[in-house]
DNA sequence: AAAGTCTCCTTACGGTGTAAAGTGAGCGTA
DNA sequence: TACGCTCACTTTACACCGTAAGGAGACTTT
């Protein structure tokens, strides 16, 4: 599932992500493709049918080629997923306003990013254990980070806020992303999956009341009303979103105060 | 990569998450395998080569069998994997002493939550978007909640502050558990990995500075020092969680005050 | 014109999930 | 006791995957 580039390769993965090409005039037929278009066609893929659909043989056959077409322009599929989550954050901007303060500021990235990845869902199978260190991926932790040094908080600290920041956004977003694909693959809407699971569970487990308390007593008590003109899941899974980011940069500003 | 079941099992998913087996005498021969020694086997080779390796065969291999054989206890591979998920959440305690208020306690409970994603990265990339619903995994839930109502916070904000808690656990788990796969799978360790990284982006970005004034200036500042009896990755994703994980939690006696 | 090199294609290998059909063991009944 | 049904498990097969290897032909350089 999740592959890791050779040794080998790393430079020219590298030289790919910052467009680095050092290309001599060669003899022999010209390149009837570029790297751009591949990459594209790649995104059109997984933004369509999935990283699941995404193969080498999609991608090639969306531009005419066979699927091994692709191996002289690009290493491998590894590295041709790092390209593609790296283009996917170049629309993102490179800066915030700070007129108004940091938080603003802070809020507009996250949703930003969080757009991102509800524009591309796949963006978030891509390991985050050994980032591919893009130029566009980086842009977009120059901007947090931008903002975030207007908070005067330690440089230490600053740098695991920022961690937590991602983290939670992906994890957010992770909610959602799939959610917005399943129906589209087994036909089902995720309101239908839901209550169908819901009547399915409590003929399976008659005793939740008793065995989970709390949540129950949670559920009686949650006060969220659905506007049914919007999906259910989407709708609350936004409104996690903005709740816990508030509550995120609660705790910032109270690193602050306390700092002060 | 994210397969999600059929309608028609998801019956029979739900019968063997809560183990409601309707088990009628029948003729043929008895079953010589269980439903849980599948789950464990498959847990093994999850844990031992990582979610890549799983596959059927292997995990019938490792119980003398076929891949096929399995498909008598279970309608494919998603819904073992959604057993699996469910499972791994069986280590966890169902409830917290909440003699010391609600803070410790919710400490306690992102700290194993952390420690068990630890223990197996591949629960990292079980699609969260429509959850299993297995009995450990709502265990899970019930203790966290059970925990926040102490807060006494209102149950709408306490049901999004919930998912928040989850989403960061898992954020800031995904950056180290597969970072802890990747040297075992290609016998080079994170830190060699990353120095070599970075001193191949000198040469093909040698404008970084330039670009990124933000970034190097808080590299410049950061007084992160690295334990070097420890990796290094790990050890700073770590520092991540523990001061993500306070932030967060400053974030909600925030609200609490804000209530009052 | 000849030589060399690069792009792209075809073929092939070992892997995947799982459908379909075959084999034989074990139980219920006669 | 013997028949026969049913089920556990295996074998085979199919369509897919990433990519290594080698061949065909186009193009540039000499």
């Amino acid at each position: 599932m999740v592959v890791f580039a050779a040794q080998g390769d790393a430079r020219r993965a590298l030289e790919l992500l910052w467009r680095a090409q050092s290309a001599p005039p060669r003899p022999g037929p010209r390149q009837t493709l570029t790297v751009d278009e591949i990459v594209d066609a790649a995104i059109e893929v997984a933004d369509g049918s999935g990283m699941a659909a995404l193969s080498m043989r999609a991608v090639g056959q969306r531009l005419g080629r066979t699927g091994m077409a692709l191996y002289t322009y690009v290493p491998g599929k590894s590295e041709l997923i790092d390209l593609m989550h790296d283009r996917a954050h170049a629309s993102l901007p490179r800066a915030y306003p700070l007129a108004g303060g940091w938080r603003p500021a802070a809020k507009a990235w996250a949703a930003d990013l969080w757009r991102c990845y509800q524009a591309h869902p796949w963006m978030l199978q891509v390991s985050q254990a050994r980032p591919a260190l893009g130029p566009h991926e980086y842009a977009v932790v120059e901007a947090v980070t931008e903002i975030l040094f207007e908070t005067g908080l330690p440089a230490r600290l600053l740098s695991r806020v920022i961690g937590t920041l991602f983290h939670f956004v992906r994890g957010a977003a992770s909610a959602v992303a799939e959610a917005g694909q399943a129906p589209a693959e087994t036909g089902v809407s995720n309101e239908d999956w839901w209550t169908a699971r819901a009547a399915m569970l409590t003929e399976v487990a008659p005793d939740f009341a008793d065995r989970y308390p709390s949540i129950v007593r949670l559920g009686a008590q949650d006060s969220f009303e659905w506007d049914e003109s919007q999906p259910y899941l989407e709708q609350q899974a936004r409104e996690t979103f903005e709740v816990g980011l508030s509550v995120l940069l609660d705790g910032v500003e109270a690193a602050i105060t306390r700092a002060r």
